[in-house]
RNA sequence: GGGCGAGUAGCUCAACCGGAUAGAGCACCGGCCUUCUAAGCCGGGGGUUGUGGGUUCGACUCCCGCCUCGCCCGCCA
């Protein structure tokens, strides 16, 4: 493995790519040979239990490579902006023995019990959440197994230890080593057996997001029943699963990427992705691909920019573009993703709201003055007849629009919808953009009615920020 | 078979507890750059909200049936 690794820098390739390469083939290579489909599982199988166990060489040659591709992973996200505060890993769960001590508890409270006939006869299972347990006198077939026959965890298990560390309620706790320090100084810990000291409190938690896709409804349905079935109604109450729809690819932009689609695909609206056959899109290819676009623009549009100014513009373009992206849709929406769409900078997008924010700020630099002042000398008018009449009216439903903003965010909050929030930031700038068309600011002959102008660009700047702030999109220093 | 989600303009999506003429963007057509950046603005065409019933003064929204699509239901994670 060494010697892949060091082949690997060699060349250059990433560590992450190589293994998105190497698990499509693997998980080809298990289905490839009929006769040996069987013994190919068992391999993976055992693997696996190699892994958990640790203390071997499958187990050690296991952690180089998810070390490694884990700090690459911190890379990906650090470029949207987003940022770890800890790891907890699954191997300490175990090694840690979070699961023996759940396992206790789930036992002594009766949620989970031990099958002696049927399919899963040797199993630990419990009832499945949503069914009504065993139907007459036979075993209860709907069940969930938590533990196999041959004494392993499932992952349903495991997510149920360690979601009562969560909760703090198990009275055990990981290990915390250092893992990665940002370059703002940010400390990012990971799970280990044997800890440093002092280390930051983490779990504790009073309530919980689990920001995970519909296709884990169950399993997490699950785990809020067995945290219920143990006598923590408070826990399970508190216990969200934000459930958000796949992401997939339409069949076109598929094609686009190189991907043989099948005659039966070819009519689907969308295909879903999928690491096992490598079919998907990259993260950091999308973010390349939409920071030499934002690039091209920018470089057309500020020429006289130096190029590191340049490039800081066209990077905070790109993420908003592929942030706004991902947050327009509500959760229940399958994105189907779109080339076309995710690198348009035009319309119902992340630049739109940028653009309308750049814009404003160039309203005040213009006009020698600053928001503040604008609504300072705003203060001091007589405001009311400046929103009466038609045009009183178009002014003021702007200003409407602007102090909704805590407000959506509430409601944002409460729906765990954040589509709200980016389809407000829309809006705001959409109503800003024909409002500083309909109304030219600087070359407004009344002082009060350019004052009044100015302070509806400064409550409509600050507001539009402000939500962008919240949806994690900065706003450049020009377009 | 059971559970969950979806079906709205050519396409991608909205529509808060049931409320006024179902809204945006893209695409298409036509205008607007000697005034704060055209990543923009204005105008236009485009809808039997899958389908059949029901409840209601009022239904995209609620109830029932049906059709279509996706996901989940593994001793994988």
């Amino acid at each position: 493995m060494e010697h892949w690794m060091q082949e690997l820098a060699a060349c250059g390739e990433r560590i992450d790519y190589a293994c998105w390469d190497l698990y499509a083939a693997v998980s080809q290579w298990y289905e490839a040979d009929e006769r040996q489909k069987a013994a190919r599982r068992q391999m993976r199988l055992d693997t696996l239990h190699a892994i958990e166990q640790g203390g071997n060489e499958t187990g050690a040659i296991a952690d180089r490579i998810a070390t490694a591709v884990l700090r690459r992973h911190l890379e990906t996200m650090l470029r949207l902006g987003i940022v770890y505060d800890f790891l907890p890993r699954e191997s300490e769960i175990l090694h840690l023995h979070f699961w023996d001590a759940a396992f206790r508890l789930m036992q002594e409270t009766g949620v989970i019990y031990r099958e002696t006939e049927g399919k899963n006869s040797g199993c630990w299972v419990m009832r499945r959440a949503g069914t009504t347990g065993p139907q007459g006198d036979g075993p209860d077939e709907e069940a969930k197994i938590i533990v196999r026959s041959n004494g392993t965890v499932t992952y349903v298990g495991k997510d149920i230890a360690y979601h009562l560390w969560k909760f703090n309620r198990l009275g055990l706790d990981f290990g915390y080593a250092r893992f990665h320090r940002y370059p703002d100084g940010h400390e990012c810990w990971i799970s280990t057996t044997k800890g440093e000291e002092p280390h930051p409190l983490f779990g504790h938690a009073s309530t919980i997001y689990n920001v995970i896709d519909s296709r884990q409804a169950d399993p997490q349905n699950n785990v809020i029943e067995a945290l219920k079935g143990m006598g923590l109604a408070d826990a399970a109450q508190n216990y969200h699963h934000f459930s958000y729809e796949m992401v997939a690819l339409t069949p076109r932009c598929a094609k686009e990427l190189g991907y043989t689609v099948a005659p039966e695909d070819e009519a689907r609206p969308y295909i879903e992705v999928s690491g096992r056959k490598g079919f998907g899109v990259k993260a950091d290819d999308l973010i390349d691909k939409l920071i030499a676009a934002a690039l091209a623009q920018v470089e057309s549009r500020q020429p006289e920019r130096p190029t590191a100014e340049r490039e800081a513009i066209a990077r905070t373009i790109a993420i908003g573009a592929l942030r706004y992206y991902m947050l327009r849709y509500t959760r229940n929406a399958v994105i189907a993703f779109d080339f076309h769409e995710a690198l348009s900078f035009e319309g119902e997008t992340g630049p739109y709201t940028q653009y309308a924010a750049v814009r404003a700020a160039n309203i005040f630099r213009k006009a020698g003055t600053t928001p503040e002042a604008a609504l300072a000398a705003f203060a001091g008018l007589d405001a009311a007849q400046w929103f009466s009449g038609a045009d009183g009216d178009e002014l003021w439903a702007l200003w409407l629009l602007a102090g909704k903003s805590a407000l959506v965010l509430e409601r944002a909050i409460e729906t765990t919808e954040p589509a709200y929030l980016a389809r407000h930031a829309f809006q705001l700038a959409q109503q800003f953009s024909n409002f500083y068309h309909r109304h030219h600011i600087l070359t407004e002959a009344d002082p009060a009615r350019k004052t009044v102008l100015l302070a509806t660009a400064a409550i409509a700047r600050r507001e539009l920020i402000r939500v962008l702030i919240w949806l994690g999109i900065d706003v450049p220093d020009a377009m």
